[in-house]
DNA sequence: TCGGTTCATTAGAACGATACAATGAAAACG
DNA sequence: CGTTTTCATTGTATCGTTCTAATGAACCGA
């Protein structure tokens, strides 16, 4: 394979000078890099990028850790970090840690020994970042201590679609859970106890009766559905944490002989791309999923650029209601006092699909 | 950052040494080991891959180049690629070409320059490999050519839905066809016609007005379906060449006032994993996803290891029919003197879910 | 015309590991 | 006991770039 010394003397010129060219510094003169671009060519010299990273003593790679490229929120992640790297020169190492913190910590350890620039991390929990790690990691998803952060903002992203329900009419709104484990699962039943819980109180029932948890998955919705659709009163709608979650539940209705969303609303969280193909069309949170990539590759380029962080290290990006088929106003209408005084704070994320 | 250099001063060995006891190399004393050990663990010392690469020329690095990793196909491809491959220490670098044969160029070209040992292609269109690459080549999916190869056998598997389909005594089955240009799409269409079309012949009917074709998405199986469901005869099944296409035919037979499958049966193919999570399930041909990642990433690492490649260089792994709630007998079984006289071969790959 | 800038160019050091040949000690052998 | 073999160890060349300091040419204003 050809180096960077061979195409010097075919163009007659010194190594240093083909290096110029082909990282195009301004020294050059027009005559010189026209020679140095025929030898290139004609040798078809591909330059070795791993002895420029040596002396230069940057990798320009990063490195990307999910749990999971095949759930279609890292999926989608892990496209837009591809493509905002690629924008600027930087290839993409990615890392599954098939959420196991022990895979995870030989992932970061692999890619601090390729000295890949920058790390983006969905972790899979806590992490101990003393260890290894002069390699600058922004955080996605969920929270890594110390590093700056982007994710959706999940607290709000309930409370609108809690907002958009009561709105709607409803007053008795189940939960389904994530995993509280997940900082996301924590965040988005903290958005629905916000306002539910009030509800529940000041008509005397138990909250917990209307909340099941479990998993992200197509499994738990179904079940958790099986047990809160018994409860009485009957809850007039259910908000999952996934959309997964949200599609078991729909099944589960249906089994029960309920139709979504004649007696039953359900409204989901991800909008991940099934959701508006299913019937009915789901209703659900989508998280700005593409703009979470973006930003957290951003932040890393220019945290690797030395740029100053401008703005806060922390990102909470706003979600988005989309309403479509499987979520309408109840039978009858909820009577409760809390209902009626009812004025909804979040709008502004809320749209009607065309 | 420390190197190797200030390790093996702390352990009071030499450098080569060191580099004995990382590569875990035999010829090395339980004492110096020890000695070693504890100064890479008192210096956190971490061992700079990127000029071992240098000196080594090899970089344990991979390509995988796919059209789209959002696509579920590609993600759980990408997955088993990257968890096979760390399995032997060696990452992978994502490129996602957007299906653009210009831009998979580019990639090619930052792969070779880093020079990855080896690349996963998944090409998006036919490619000149006598640029740059040295470096070896498995594809996967769609043919590249010259490279060995792994894909399902997209021929078999279609033949294999549309046995099926003639053994529950359908005999009028439509086709929505996926892109021309794609070989898969093309193989699944060649496996169609070779049984439906002599079917159709012997009925006196035009087999080409019960094909439609256009992407792999929902829209073109929905606008396929609008214009298939109102040809006469009414096909009595549709088979889609992917499991978008096929939710669309479902949905569209249901705007149509058909019932799935009562009044009509959908076959897809891929098995997404929402297919086992809509309603109906959807009844497809699985394809070998797991198994083509883990037999590519295989061969790839074989080649790199110098092992002479046994068996065939162009492998079309068997795809499996996933009968599940979307498929049944029609409601008047077709009475053509074809369909009386079919024995169905392919009996092995059709398996009922549990 | 001359000192002072500016700029393209060059030769060679440096990056941090592995590969290799050389060395010395211990083990094995007749 | 001397010779050969085996093995752990060492010092240093090497991988292919980029970076730095030095050089010389061209240009500028006084």
């Amino acid at each position: 394979m050809k180096k960077i010394a061979d195409v010097a003397a075919r163009a007659g010129v010194s190594v240093g000078s083909v290096s110029r060219v082909i990282n195009d510094h301004p020294s050059v003169t027009p005559e010189t890099r026209d020679r140095v671009e025929r030898a290139v060519r004609e040798l078809a010299y591909v330059p070795n990028a791993i002895a420029g990273s040596l002396r230069s003593r940057r990798s320009k790679m990063l490195g990307l850790v999910v749990p999971d490229v095949t759930n279609p929120f890292f999926a989608e992640l892990a496209l837009n970090v591809e493509r905002s790297a690629i924008a600027k020169s930087y290839n993409v190492i990615l890392c599954n840690s098939d959420n196991s913190i022990e895979q995870q910590r030989r992932h970061l350890h692999a890619l601090a020994a390729r000295r890949v620039d920058g790390i983006i991390l969905a972790s899979a929990g806590p992490v101990n970042l003393k260890l290894d790690h002069a390699t600058p990691i922004v955080g996605v998803d969920r929270e890594v201590g110390g590093c700056p952060f982007v994710a959706s903002d999940n607290v709000g992203g309930a409370k609108s679609a809690i907002g958009y329900l009561l709105t709607l009419g409803h007053d008795l709104i189940s939960l389904v859970a994530g995993p509280a484990g997940l900082q996301p699962a924590r965040d988005r039943r903290a958005g629905y106890e916000d306002i539910a819980t009030p509800l529940f109180r000041s008509a005397g029932l138990d909250p917990a009766n209307y909340i099941a948890s479990g998993d992200f998955d197509f499994d738990t919705g179904y079940a958790a559905a099986q047990r809160l659709l018994r409860v009485t009163p009957r809850p007039t709608a259910i908000f999952a944490s996934s959309d997964q979650q949200a599609i078991g539940v729909m099944r589960a209705a249906a089994d029960l002989g309920l139709e979504v969303p004649r007696d039953l609303t359900v409204v989901g969280f991800d909008d991940i791309p099934i959701a508006k193909l299913i019937t009915p069309r789901l209703t659900t949170v989508a998280q700005p999923v593409k703009e979470i990539g973006v930003l957290a590759t951003q932040l890393l380029l220019n945290l690797l650029a030395g740029v100053a962080i401008e703005g806060p290290r922390r990102h909470h990006l706003a979600t988005t209601v989309q309403i479509r088929e499987s979520s309408s106003a109840p039978l009858s209408r909820g009577s409760s006092a809390a209902l009626r005084a009812w004025k909804n704070p979040f709008e502004a994320g809320i749209k009607e699909e065309v």
